[in-house]
DNA sequence: AGCCATGGTTGATCTACATCAATGCAGCAC
DNA sequence: GTGCTGCATTGATGTAGATCAACCATGGCT
C-alpha cells in the first residue's frame, strides 16, 4: 500500500520474515503490544475464482493477504463491473467498525489469508492504540492508490492504462524480489484479460489490442501470455501518462 | 463522508450547532477528550478560485471545511485535470503522518476552513485516541465513496455521471437543511460545468449537453444555469445506473 | 447605456473505444 | 489421437463522447 518513489522505500515498510508480511498485524515484527494479536489470528485458503465475501454480506473478520490475489469488484444491476481493489500479499481488508462489505471479494488465484475475528480485533484495537494508527496510515495509503486510479479511469487512454497496469504489478513484484526496477525485469501477470479490463475500464478486446501494441512497439515481450519481460521500465513508464517520479501503488 | 442510505443516519454522525460541524474534531460535540482541540484550532478564509494547496507543496495544517466548497485535483503533466476529491462543509482534508499533499486543494467558492497545525494535531492524536478512532472511520468513509466514484468513473454513460453528481450534491444539500429528500426539493450548484466535468471524467460540452437532455426529459428543472429543481428525487435515482438503495455520499 | 469577461449552450465532425463475430491455441479428458 | 473448455487474438462495424467552432446570457465596469 505504500506511496514511495523508490522500491527500497516501499520494502521498508513490509516484512517478509513472516507469513503475515505486514507489520500492522505482525507480531514478530513490531512492539510487544502486537504479541497478543499472535494469539487470535487463524488462516483461510480460497481456491482461484472462489468468491470470499459477496457484496452485501456480513463480514466478521479482517484479513491480511499472505500469498495470492484478490480483488474487490462493484457490479451494476445490469451487470457491469470494475474493480476496485486489487490485493497483493500484504495488502489488508476489511473494516473495523462496519458489518457489511459493499463489493464482492475475489480470490483470483489460490489465497491464503491471516484472519482475525473482527470482534478480537476491535478489541484489541482499543487495548492496543499502535494498531489503530498502523490501519489508519495503511487506510490513508490506499485512499491515495484509490485516488491515482480515478485518475487512470477518468483521464488516461487505453494504452495508458494498460502501461500503467503493467507498470504497477511490476513494481509491487519486484519489491517482493528485491530486484532492480530499472533495466528489466520479468513477472507472471496474476490477472486474466478480463480482470485487467474490469480494473481498468475498458473491454477485454481492447485490452487484448493495446496489450498486442506494446509488444509490436518493442515496450513489452510476451514469453507467454501470462509471463511478461520489460526489457527497459523507464520506456513502459513513458506511456503511463504519469509524471516521471512516480506512478502509484495498489 | 458517512455512507448511508438515509440521511437521517447521514445526519446523525455531523454536529450542526458548532463552526466545525464535524464531532471528530469539534470540542463541544463529544467527550471531554477533544476540548483541548478547541485550544488550538484557528480559523483560514480563502476567496473562490485560491489554490490552498499546491501538489507537492508541504502541508503543514489538518483541516476541516466549515463552509463553501473545496476540491483535490491531479493533473498531468499535458493538462489533463481529475477530480479525487470534493469538500464539502463538515469534510476534513489532511494527512497525519505525511508532510506533502499529492494534488491541488483549491477553493471553489470562498471557503472558511476551521485548521489545526499538524504538529499540534499528532501530538493530540497520540494523548487523546478516540481522534484517530474517529479520524479512521472518516478515512474508511472516504475510501468507500472513493470506490463509488471509481465506479462512477469506468463504467457508467455520461448520462448516469451527471445524474449521479446531481444526486451526491442534492442529498447532501439536503441533508444539511434537513429536508426530505424523497419529493421534490431545490439546491445551488456549487460547481461551474468545467468542474463538473473534471469530477466526472467529461469534457464540459458533454456535461452541458447532458445536463440539458435531463432537461428536456423533465428530470431536472433549471430555475437559473446553477439553481437547480428536481421535481421527482426517485426519478433522478433511476437515471444514476445505481440499485435503489443506495449511491454515494462525497 | 455600451463594453467586455466569464461561463454556458449548441452544432458539425471526428475518433477512440465498444460491440459483434470469427478464429486461434493451450491444456485436459477420454 | 479427437474433441472439449476456457482464455486470447484479430477483424469489421457502430457509436458515445471528444474536438473544433460558433454563438448566447449574465453581470460588472466605466
Amino acid at each position: 500500500m505504500a506511496r514511495s518513489n523508490t522500491l527500497v522505500s516501499l520494502q521498508s515498510d513490509r516484512c517478509s520474515e513472516c507469513p503475515i508480511r505486514h507489520r500492522a498485524v505482525c507480531a514478530r515484527c513490531e512492539s510487544d503490544e502486537l504479541a497478543q494479536l499472535e494469539e487470535i489470528k487463524f488462516y483461510r485458503s480460497f481456491a482461484a475464482g472462489q468468491t470470499i465475501v459477496w457484496s452485501g454480506d456480513d463480514m466478521d473478520f479482517v484479513a491480511s493477504v499472505v500469498t495470492g490475489i484478490a480483488t474487490l469488484t462493484q457490479t451494476m444491476e445490469d451487470g457491469r463491473r470494475q474493480m476496485v481493489g486489487l490485493l497483493l500479499p500484504s495488502d489488508f481488508v476489511g473494516r473495523p467498525g462496519r458489518a457489511s462489505a459493499p463489493y464482492d471479494v475475489t480470490a483470483t488465484t489460490d489465497v491464503v489469508m491471516c484472519c482475525f475475528r473482527k470482534k478480537a480485533f476491535e478489541e484489541m484495537m482499543l487495548s492496543a492504540p499502535v494498531i489503530g494508527q498502523r490501519l489508519l496510515q495503511m487506510t490513508l495509503d490506499e485512499l491515495d492508490a484509490a485516488r491515482e486510479w480515478m485518475l487512470l479511469l477518468g483521464r488516461k487512454t487505453a494504452r495508458e492504462k494498460i502501461a500503467s497496469l503493467l507498470a504497477i504489478i511490476a513494481r509491487r513484484d519486484a519489491s517482493l524480489k528485491l530486484a532492480n526496477a530499472h533495466g528489466s525485469l520479468t513477472f507472471d501477470l496474476p490477472l486474466t484479460r478480463e480482470a485487467m479490463s474490469e480494473y481498468l475500464g475498458l473491454t477485454l478486446e481492447t485490452v487484448s489490442r493495446q496489450m498486442s501494441a506494446l509488444r509490436r512497439d518493442g515496450i513489452i515481450v510476451t514469453e507467454t501470455k501470462r509471463r511478461i519481460l520489460i526489457p527497459d521500465f523507464d520506456r513502459l513508464l513513458e506511456e503511463t501518462g504519469d509524471d516521471s517520479d512516480g506512478g502509484f501503488l495498489v
